[in-house]
DNA sequence: CAGAATAGTTTGATATTCAAACTATTCTGG
DNA sequence: CCAGAATAGTTTGAATATCAAACTATTCTG
């Protein structure tokens, strides 16, 4: 093993090691980065619900609970929660009486936008100082670990 | 606004979403991963725990709670899951017989390498095909991530 | 050496989650 | 068209997780 290949090793080793943090810490701040705004009734999670149910496409609540793989007795409760908050509405499916779509209410859009900014800043601060083909390198490095997560879970 | 800025912000755009939904992956596969393997009855967040006992320098229970940002409580009866269930051993200090160290048990470190292995085998799959600069890149970006973090998070 | 400070545990209340039972609605084969 | 199967979402009851505050044991400090 020589001199080149040792020290592309602690650079794997270093990432490997970072990312195993970063995440936790991200989501915290998240949530901290919230409730100094006027959003003071959320936690990290209701924000990731929030996100999920997202500003355009009406989802069903269980189209929600299989991206959040949460059981439906579950993501009800949360939805409850959500409701009284005044961050989102369910709106009876009037094609199919069964399905309620779910849509973010005002209150719930400004949340979503807020958050939203927050993951552009940090994709900012992260990547400056890249030029076109860095950041193109950084693509290929996230569409290889949705691979690699695709493969693990059986697609 | 010219067409080549216009890419690089849909690029930050991919970016940004890509990295809101990966984590939430990554910590559902750790576990699935972990339970194919013969710990059955470990979960995403014991896992975590275990991570941040770590190997080497028996950390102290305040220790781990200010870390993971657990009450003291839960960390005590999180630590008796696992205490249970044979993945680390409290350890009465000689010096200061308030403070609890903690280690892993040889199951403890098992469980321990097999998840830093997935880790590495995440960060290969993430960048292969990259040479020595692009893993500085990397890492670089990885470093402006914590920045920002610690910006945030007022140091 | 008395009392303040610290480390960790226990306790009681609240919140989260799940699976299973349930309600309401739609689909389907005869 | 209709009976029963299938589907969407809610309710329920039990198990688990979390927190803050009270508590125990130990060490520090003036």
């Amino acid at each position: 093993m020589n001199a080149i290949s040792d020290e592309i090793k602690e650079d794997y080793n270093f990432i490997s090691d970072s990312l195993v943090d970063i995440y936790d810490q991200i989501m915290r701040i998240e949530e901290s980065e919230i409730k100094k705004s006027h959003f003071k009734d959320i936690t990290a999670k209701e924000l990731h619900l929030v996100h999920t149910i997202g500003l355009h496409d009406r989802k069903t609540t269980s189209e929600v609970a299989r991206i959040l793989r949460l059981s439906k007795g579950t993501l009800t409760a949360n939805l409850n929660n959500l409701e009284r908050k005044g961050y989102i509405s369910r709106i009876r499916n009037q094609r199919d009486r069964r399905i309620i779509n779910l849509v973010l209410t005002s209150k719930g859009r400004l949340l979503y936008r807020a958050h939203y900014a927050f993951h552009q800043k940090l994709v900012e601060q992260c990547l400056k100082g890249f030029d076109g083909s860095d950041i193109k390198k950084m693509k290929q490095a996230l569409m290889n670990v949705e691979d690699f997560i695709g493969e693990v879970s059986g697609r």
